[in-house]
DNA sequence: ACACTTTTTTAGAATGGTTATAAACTAGAC
DNA sequence: GTCTAGTTTATAACCATTCTAAAAAAGTGT
C-alpha cells in the first residue's frame, strides 16, 4: 500500500479506515471538491463499505491538518474540501452551486501591498462568483 | 427618519425592529464586520432593546439581498457579515480569529483570465489567511 | 377613525451539519 | 502474547439557522 508511509510518516497511523479514504481521495484521476456527505456516499458505493460519519470527520480533518486536503472559504451550510492543494483558486456558480478550478496562471498575479505588523502571509484565496 | 425612505424604495416596510437595525448598522462611525449574535447583542446592548432572533436573521437577509450588507467568504461555523459594501478585501488573522479588511487599492488589479460559457462574473473576492 | 388585507414579528420547535462521548477495537512496542 | 496509546464507532449533544403558526403592525380604502 502506498498510503501506509504517507500516514507514518505524518504520525498517523495507517488504520484500514484512513487507507481506503486515502484511496477514494487520492487515487481519483482528477483532484475534486466534495462535503463530508459526498465523500460518505462516494466511500459506500466506490468501496462498497461503510465508515463511520465520526471517523470521515475525524480523518478528513487529521488530513487538512497535513496538508493533503484544502478547505474551500466559501459561504454554504457545508464545508467544501478539495483534494487539489496547488495554490489556486475557485469559481463559484452561484446557480448550480457548483465550484470549478481556476489555476493560477487563470488569475495573474496577486500583489498584497498591505502588510500587518508581525503577521505573515499563509495564503491568498480568490473566490469568483458567477452569475448568468 | 432617515432609514424610511430607504426601505420603502427597497419594497421593504419600515417598522420599527428595521429602522433600529439599520441605525446599529448603518449609524457607525466605522464599517464592521459581524456575525448573527454579535447583532444580536450589539442591539441588546446599545438600543437597550430586545429583538427577535429570527427577525434579526430575517432583516440582515434582506438588507444583504438588496446589497445594503455584503456576506464575507470565510470557512467558520457561523456566517459572517460586513457592512463595507465597497470593492473590497478582506484579511482573517487565523491566531485572532479576525478579519481586517483590504483595501482594493492594497491588493492591485486582479484579471480574471478564464472564461465560463454563458456565466458573467458577479464578484471577485480575495481571503488572505495570516499566520503568526 | 374604522374595517380589511398583507406583511412582519415573535417564541418556540424543528432541522441538519458538526462535534463530543465513552466503550469497543486495533496498531505498534516490548 | 501483553500492554498502552491511538483509533473507530454509534449515538447523543450542540448550536447556528430555518420553519411554523399565531399575534401584531403597516398600508389601503372608505
Amino acid at each position: 500500500m502506498k498510503y501506509i508511509e504517507k500516514l507514518r510518516n505524518s504520525g498517523l497511523r495507517p488504520t484500514k479506515q484512513r487507507l481506503q479514504i486515502c484511496e477514494v481521495l487520492f487515487d481519483a484521476e482528477k483532484t475534486f471538491h466534495f462535503t463530508i456527505n459526498d465523500l460518505a456516499n462516494k466511500i459506500k458505493k466506490q468501496l462498497n463499505n461503510k465508515i463511520s460519519l465520526a471517523t470521515i470527520y475525524n480523518t478528513v480533518h487529521a488530513f487538512e491538518k497535513k496538508g493533503y486536503l484544502k478547505q474551500i472559504p466559501i459561504n454554504s451550510n457545508q464545508t467544501y474540501f478539495d483534494t487539489n492543494i496547488s495554490d489556486h483558486h475557485h469559481f463559484y456558480d452561484l446557480k448550480e452551486e457548483k465550484l470549478i478550478d481556476l489555476e493560477n496562471s487563470d488569475v495573474g498575479p496577486i500583489n498584497i501591498l498591505k502588510k500587518i505588523e508581525g503577521k505573515k502571509i499563509k495564503s491568498v484565496e480568490v473566490l469568483v462568483k458567477l452569475e448568468d
